[in-house]
DNA sequence: CATTTCACCTGGTGGC
DNA sequence: TGCCACCAGGTGAAAT
């Protein structure tokens, strides 16, 4: 489901309700294949620990968790992270703050229980999301593969692609050279770019290549002001809708009429995805 | 190594 | 109403 406007939305959302609380209980469903650590050790690192801040790296969310004696509230937003708790919503997973009386939704996965009554809790109907514990003494921060769309320069940005003869499309997906990027993002920002998702990536111009930079870096900033697209069942923390899908130009749009140039939108199968494209304005 | 395909899951939709 | 095929925002392992 998510891509890098979603997550941002979502570790946002979490971490203005949840940053300084401490976890006093974790739990954990049984589904193997959704803990990159062990379940067991997921628990054990997280109870006890506080959330000193939640942010998106990628598609990720982090959270910062660090080990501090009970009683002392003043300034647990300051402690220093020992540990990291990595959530990856895969396609359909939400990361919720709720109340504990709130109704437990089908497919919940994990909920932590925070000191000040609050809860954390992962909902993922199609399990493909993932779970990660980072212990800091000993273990690696979390790092995305690949630089991030909203940060990265031009001569960074353009040397990604030098000699790939992958479609565009599919190197923008490819996590490793850029994080965050998905379906929807990918399509969006080749149509603002005038680009077509076939095309070559180490085919494409210098100028090609810079307006597909800043076209992405518009489509995600103006996507997190919208609070994401909400397709079919993305939500942020708080269970709110977002509204970057009344914006699409191309995605699920096949058929219906560009909004620049009246040319039905096209649909084709690329890298086993769904893409989406005006024949007249991409080229 | 680079690139492509497919399995992993559940649920929603639309045709018959 | 039921059954079925097909579609879905992601990733990583296996095949090419």
């Amino acid at each position: 489901m998510p891509e890098l406007p979603e997550v941002e939305t979502i570790a946002r959302g979490v971490n203005a309700r949840v940053r300084g609380d401490r976890i006093v209980h974790a739990w954990f469903a049984n589904h193997q294949r959704l803990f990159k650590s062990h379940a067991v050790r997921q628990a054990k690192g997280l109870e006890g620990r506080v959330l000193v801040s939640v942010h998106r790296t990628g598609k990720h969310i982090v959270c910062e968790l660090a080990s501090a004696p009970k009683g002392r509230h003043s300034s647990k937003a300051e402690l220093q992270p020992d540990a990291q708790w990595i959530v990856h919503l895969g396609m359909t997973g939400r990361l919720l703050v709720t109340t504990p009386d709130a109704p437990v939704a089908p497919h919940t996965h994990a909920r932590l229980e925070l000191e000040s009554g609050k809860e954390l809790r992962f909902v993922d109907p199609r399990r493909f999301g993932k779970l990660d514990f980072r212990d800091l003494k000993g273990g690696e921060a979390f790092n995305a593969a690949g630089a991030e769309p909203l940060m990265i320069a031009q001569e960074e940005f353009a040397a990604l692609f030098r000699g790939r003869k992958l479609a565009i499309k599919a190197a923008l997906l490819n996590q490793s050279l850029l994080s965050g990027i998905g379906n929807i993002y990918a399509d969006e920002s080749l149509f603002h770019a005038g680009i077509r998702p076939r095309r070559g990536a180490g085919r494409l111009t210098r100028a090609e290549l810079e307006r597909l930079r800043l076209a992405l870096q518009s489509v995600l900033e103006q996507a997190i002001r919208l609070g994401g697209s909400s397709v079919s069942d993305y939500v942020d923390a708080e269970g709110m809708r977002g509204f970057f899908q009344l914006e699409h130009c191309v995605y699920l749009r096949t058929g219906q009429p560009c909004r620049h140039c009246g040319t039905p939108i096209q649909r084709i199968t690329l890298a086993g995805r769904g893409t989406h494209f005006c024949p007249k304005c991409q080229r």
